[in-house]
DNA sequence: ATAAGTTAGTTGATTCAACTAACGAACTAT
DNA sequence: ATAGTTCGTTAGTTGAATCAACTAACTTAT
């Protein structure tokens, strides 16, 4: 809905801070050239964004071999303000804080017990700690994004398997006692804005998440698709096998009880007749070439295979990111996947594996808090690849 | 994109004009408080829409209770132009005209087999006719739209089953013969299309369509949901039982080979051993109470719940509207499925039969014409339900 | 019947943002 | 030195939305 002069303006602003952002150095006439903008038009918008901080001039850049005027290079001024990510598990709580162009601050993770009573406690006293430290900044701490393993609907929290993280007002209680913007968002969603934000050739992606339950992440046009009820890409409980196993959710044979880790090492248990094996004693047992093992782990491969072209054929993405222990531990897998992928009528699909790990969601985070903070909902700025890579 | 000036008065231009085909009649004001520009503006607009024939005045609606000048009402001058639709099949070809507004001028069906050879002039010919014998309108015929059962990818055919339209350049013949704009799309495509049409509640939802074939339209956010190779929702090869019945796609357990009419009829002749019983016959036997026949069904229902199921768990749209001449026949499996679902997650995405039969692709077709012609991609206008009903 | 109040739509002045064209700055090649 | 090129700025123009004030046309109370 553009239809006043000023918002022709901010959404002006924007496409030319996506371009400052998304290329490490760029000139006012190089990004009147991408948008099409007129150079004046870009001049004046570029003044803005100097004078609210949002950008600096690094110097000059090489003249071309033509000769002329050398341009003056422009940059996100990345240290304005601060980002903080947490991922809130049953068992666990990491927290990333990093520059607006993803850059690393600091990285903790911390093993406890996570519930509805020190939840609030323990993010906010982190966040508070933060503030007391950093220094002086522009824009101070941009926003908190928490990632949760659950569903979310319009930053509520409406089930939390594991654990009673759903029972209390999350977003209400760090927002009362921080006054900053919190955002809650599911972790699969937000690893898919992470793969989205590292992936500047793509603009629709689905990430498949394999952990201890299966979901996808869908980014449509560069934009997440929630569903109306932020339930789109719960794929874990899409049935895979009717009257398959029994699966908490009430129903039979959904996808995860057979594609996430803690299927296959049940698999495995089953397998070995003992109830005390964990995942790497599976990759043990593999790398072993335990025949028994080798041949659950391709039925794993096919089952993963079927749960993935199902995906697929429902939005038909340009590349699928897979995010899974499983396939980080056994390389081979991927391209069985792709194999697999190659002969059904998705061939042009590209398979990939994630190069985030479990980081991906934090990071997943930080875009949140970057779209909010400029109030746009598409990823066309990408994270600053090299820095969070080597983070 | 918006970023000129004369963006803005598009964008606004369309804004409007959706105001006044989404509405029946509507003033200048009505249109200024709906869409929050001024009053001036508004007028400004409609002026220019009045002067390029869109609008049309109808004369003075009433003053409101506590008096003040009469309303100019406005609507759209759905005599302007005309819209043509087509739907080919391998046995049949199906042509729908109507005015802008979706209001029947002429639906013809023709029993006879398609194919390469003759489909361009088939269709070539009635545009002719039309076009001859129609009286002088100012825009004259908008566009042409042919629904294509199979795959369609950025106006191209990928695919057709049952018959060999995919071998010809059906797009680019017509075009050149005809000199209009012609568009091809996949028929769950435009059978979704439709429903949104008519539809003016809910922005995102899915058209499960189950003919000879099974596929799904998805409509996100107003807008239809091509993918990335126009195979979004395709989900008729998405595999409902590994290892299950082979399909002719080259996999095994396709969805389509339990939930289409083809296979449920081909259930039914194993059922009975004979090879050649009809739809009609099933529907009979099931009116007969015959045990077997309702397994088999409750059986077909199981199926498509699951299906169903599956598709929502991808892409979590507020209603599913269902398009099959199986749940036509029987009444009873529509609150079959609601109740299937509504054990679920997903029990609040609502369940409902089409209301548009075997024309919902048709009309698809005519919101594509129109979408193409007035330069918008979303639905938020809509046909005039009442005048496509009684047609 | 008249006046007061209300709503619809138009007009003219103003504002804002993008555009154009021309220019100075700063470079390269000859 | 000079011509040509590129970068970025400046001044003036244009198009579109806004606001305020207006006319038109109606209802209701007196």
């Amino acid at each position: 809905m553009f239809n006043t002069k000023s918002s022709i303006r901010e959404n002006n602003s924007i496409l030319v801070l996506s371009e400052i952002i998304n290329r490490p150095e760029v000139s006012r006439a190089m990004i009147s050239e991408l948008i099409g903008l007129n150079k004046a038009t870009v001049s004046a918008i570029v003044k803005q964004l100097i004078e609210d901080k949002y950008v600096i001039e690094i110097g000059p850049g090489e003249s071309t071999s033509t000769g002329g005027r050398r341009p003056i290079l422009l940059t996100l001024n990345k240290k304005a303000g601060i980002s903080i990510s947490f991922d809130v598990r049953h068992d666990r709580i990491s927290c990333l804080i990093t520059y607006l162009d993803g850059e690393k601050i600091e990285h903790t993770i911390e093993e406890k017990n996570m519930n509805k009573d020190n939840t609030v406690e323990s993010i906010a006293s982190i966040v508070e700690d933060t503030r007391d430290s950093m220094g002086h900044c522009p824009f101070g701490i941009i926003g908190i994004t928490i990632s949760i393993h659950g569903i979310v609907d319009h930053n509520k929290i409406e089930f939390t398997p594991y654990f009673d993280l759903d029972q209390i007002d999350l977003v209400g209680e760090l927002e009362t006692r921080l006054d900053l913007p919190v955002h809650i968002e599911n972790e699969a969603n937000l690893t898919a804005l992470a793969e989205a934000a590292f992936d500047n050739e793509h603009c629709s992606l689905v990430s498949f998440s394999a952990h201890t339950g299966v979901g996808a992440g869908i980014i449509l046009d560069g934009k997440l698709h929630r569903g109306h009820k932020g339930r789109s890409g719960e794929v874990g409980h899409t049935v895979l096998y009717p009257n398959g196993i029994s699966c908490p959710c009430g129903n039979q044979g959904c996808l995860e009880q057979y594609c996430s880790t803690t299927a296959i090492v049940r698999r495995f248990r089953e397998l070995k007749h003992n109830d005390q094996l964990t995942f790497q004693d599976l990759v043990a047992s593999y790398h072993l070439k335990d025949s028994d093992t080798l041949n659950m782990i391709l039925q794993f491969a096919k089952d993963f295979g079927i749960g993935l072209m199902n995906v697929i054929g429902n939005f038909d993405p340009e590349v699928v990111y897979i995010n899974s222990e499983v396939l980080d531990e056994i390389p081979e897998l991927i391209s069985f996947l792709q194999n697999y992928l190659s002969m059904t009528i998705y061939k042009n699909v590209l398979i990939r594996q994630s190069r985030l790990g479990k980081k991906a969601s934090l990071y997943g985070a930080t875009v949140v808090n970057l779209q909010s903070y400029l109030h746009v909902d598409n990823v066309e700025f990408s994270l600053n690849m090299e820095k969070v890579l080597a983070g």
